[in-house]
DNA sequence: GCTTGACCCTGGAGTGGCTACAGGCTGCAT
DNA sequence: ATGCAGCCTGTAGCCACTCCAGGGTCAAGC
């Protein structure tokens, strides 16, 4: 039997959502458009609630919400070859990487110039002067 | 004496930034509004093409507009401690390696995950599984 | 039955840091 | 005179939300 029905605000306490949030990702067709109480409520159920869930999984796994939607898509169709679910992930491993990789060159680049600041004047400070005329 | 003026293209190209960013950094008060020409053209001087390139420089390095802003300022006050040059940089550090902390862990998890796909069909993808029920 | 307060609704605007037009003007070479 | 590159303004779009105003709804307490 089915577990009754919702509100906005408890399925974004279930799922550690904004309700602000929640109604973006129905604009954006993410999330379905939920029946609605005689007020006019939207009136959440359980597959709301995983739809919901595997969004905000994916989403604090760095994934794009087109990416999201590309991978709920393909859950969909579950007797095909998951090659297409493996290339989205790889992909977005390889972003990842590649953010990485500029992220740690910045900071070593970021560490330098604060060592050299000897703590004088802003006239003779290292930091302004590395940024300056170059 | 003084380099003649030069127009925004020359500016843009001179920097590596596009000239919409240019006149960007011009509305959001970043970049004083230059002379006019008689035909109505932006005409800068070799203080631009400085105040530009410590621009691109900073964010190059990740620094946010609202930290270039005030690194510009404080370079003005050339009398000053640059104490505070450095809590900019220092606080940036900071972001930066909270950054990486982040990116590095999910990076993990990502890895993880991908690790599992055994490459059959979508119904028993891991990696759905694991975004799934949870 | 009435009030209070928490919750929900819609629509619109704002964030950062650009980027991309559209529609028109300028400047220089041919 | 003509063509074309480059410049001008103003506006809208990107991503993924986030916040607000101005209202409607609902359950609990008195």
């Amino acid at each position: 039997m089915a577990t009754g029905s919702f509100s906005i605000g408890d399925l974004a306490r279930a799922t550690g959502t904004k309700v602000e949030t929640i109604r973006y990702y129905e604009r954006s067709g993410l999330l379905p458009p939920p029946p609605r109480t005689g007020g006019n409520y939207r009136a959440y159920g359980d597959g709301d609630l995983m739809r919901l869930g595997f969004i905000r999984r994916a989403r604090d796994l760095g994934f794009s919400l087109a990416q999201v939607r590309a991978l709920l898509d393909l859950a969909d169709q579950r007797e095909r070859s998951c090659a297409a679910v493996d290339a989205i992930a790889r992909e977005h491993l390889a972003e990842v990487d590649r953010k990485l990789a500029g992220l740690a060159a910045l900071r070593r680049e970021l560490a330098l110039l604060i060592e050299q600041c000897r703590h004088g004047t802003v006239a003779e400070c290292r930091i302004l002067e590395a940024l300056g005329p170059g």
